[in-house]
DNA sequence: CGCCCTGTTGAATCTGGTCAAACTAAGTGG
DNA sequence: CCACTTAGTTTGACCAGATTCAACAGGGCG
């Protein structure tokens, strides 16, 4: 179940390749009573059905969740019932991080389709971190990453308008798609329209409205929830953004508490 | 210069108080030896003047800065030069931490005001995070705290119309006065109309123009940069939120590795 | 003293939201 | 197998909130 893959970055992937915790990326050294020990965080095995909730704002910050496969959404409320979806998460992901400083989950993750995920108790997940000093590290790499995808959408809410914004979010989808070695240019959205809407800060008519536009102008092709990105360069344009492809799985870095 | 103050939850409160790293709330059982090598990290301090830019996008991380007086903000911008600031900064907080992922800044900092910090060597933080281990947790949960905050930013960005914004926004500020113990009803405006419009997706002439209204029906008075609320009860009704001052400075929890 | 930057106010315009209705696909149960 | 429901999506018409453009006021600073 876990394996080892030494990276030339020396780090270790530690897989159950499709459970998110792989993410923390180990560094060497790791022994097989590492390993048994990590077997061990990874084992809860959870399913959830289309609309199923994995936790809600408030709740007490009991368990990291990592992806094994389907999709999640993340999202928060105001305090009169509008909620805006700061997220959709995909596996190799793991969720609830950000419940660390508070102990309490801030916002809601519901599934987006049937999804698996590996429950991982936090205090199981704070001992791994005693035992192994840099998942600490890997953890403040991947929030990190999350302060800068939340600011690129905040950039995108703030400043884009609708057609940009749709843009962004189709050449984003597919970056992803690519990362992890799916077709960049033909994918499935598991998420409604209402909910890319919702996500983008537009109404889902909107939405509508300029998926047919972009489909009149030959620029994808969509049927129901399968889309055909046909030219990415002129959706780049539509973007206002260049598209490149450079960003990797996961940045293995050295780690600095390796020296 | 750096004392110690034991505080009940566990924690010591390290200052240089007007010095961020003291939010850090390094755990009990530091010794000389180690509060002289946090002196030494704390060592270099610099002025900037209005305007001055404190780390550009895309440059190497070096510094973690702690903002010991006056205020920053913190921006990030399109392929095509839109910018959208993504937070204002005051004494006690640092700036940086998001750029130990890609060890590049992420986006630009720039003071608002005659502004003075402390300059804290990545080196050197990562050498204090070596020596003392609960470093790296407070910094998880530094920017968990800063992810929830983004993610407030991204529900306002997203759903509120720009009455609410301001009117949230004002709030905000009142908040974070009264956590610092400064008059959470009357405060000065670092920033100006248009930062102020910027950061909350709305032009400058429509933060001008609610302001008025706002002083029309006598919720504040504002005199250029100087405010006053008079009454939060009815600028939460028009935020749609609660107000509360709940929120501490600096939650010192139990630290989980101080068992 | 006059310039410049910031902020305020007005008027015209337009993007995107809201409301309403039709349509499609996928179930669901008789 | 078909009527019926339901959720998701598309499209049209209308309208409101916010932007844009423009002019102007006033403080602060050289």
């Amino acid at each position: 179940m876990v394996r080892q893959a030494v990276q030339e970055s020396g780090c270790i992937a530690v897989s159950c390749q499709n459970c998110g915790l792989y993410q923390l990326c180990l560094p060497m050294g790791l022994d097989s009573a590492d390993t048994a020990l990590l077997d061990r965080y990874v084992r809860r095995k959870r399913m959830f059905k289309r609309g199923e909730v994995l936790y809600r704002a408030g709740e007490k910050f009991t368990f990291v969740f990592a992806i094994r496969s389907g999709s999640i959404k993340t999202h928060i409320s105001t305090d009169d019932g509008r909620l805006q979806i700061t997220g959709f998460h995909v596996p190799g992901e793991l969720l609830g991080l950000n419940a660390i400083d508070e102990k309490r989950y801030n916002g809601e993750a519901t599934a987006l389709e049937t999804t698996s995920v590996c429950e991982i108790s936090v205090d199981c997940f704070e001992e791994l971190a005693l035992q192994i000093p840099s998942v600490h590290y890997q953890m403040l790499r991947m929030m990190s990453k999350e302060i800068r995808h939340n600011q690129g959408l905040m950039l995108l809410l703030g400043k884009k308008n609708a057609e940009e914004r749709l843009a962004t979010y189709l050449l984003s989808l597919s970056r992803r798609f690519a990362m992890r070695n799916y077709s960049p240019t033909q994918f499935n959205l598991s998420m409604s329209r209402g909910d890319i809407g919702n996500y983008l800060g537009i109404a889902e008519e909107t939405v509508s409205r300029i998926f047919t536009r972009f489909q009149e102008e030959g620029v994808v092709a969509i049927e129901r929830r399968h889309i055909i990105l046909n030219d990415l360069e002129r959706l780049s344009a539509l973007a206002r953004e260049s598209y490149s492809t450079t960003a990797q799985v996961i940045p293995l870095l050295r780690n600095p508490h390796s020296r």
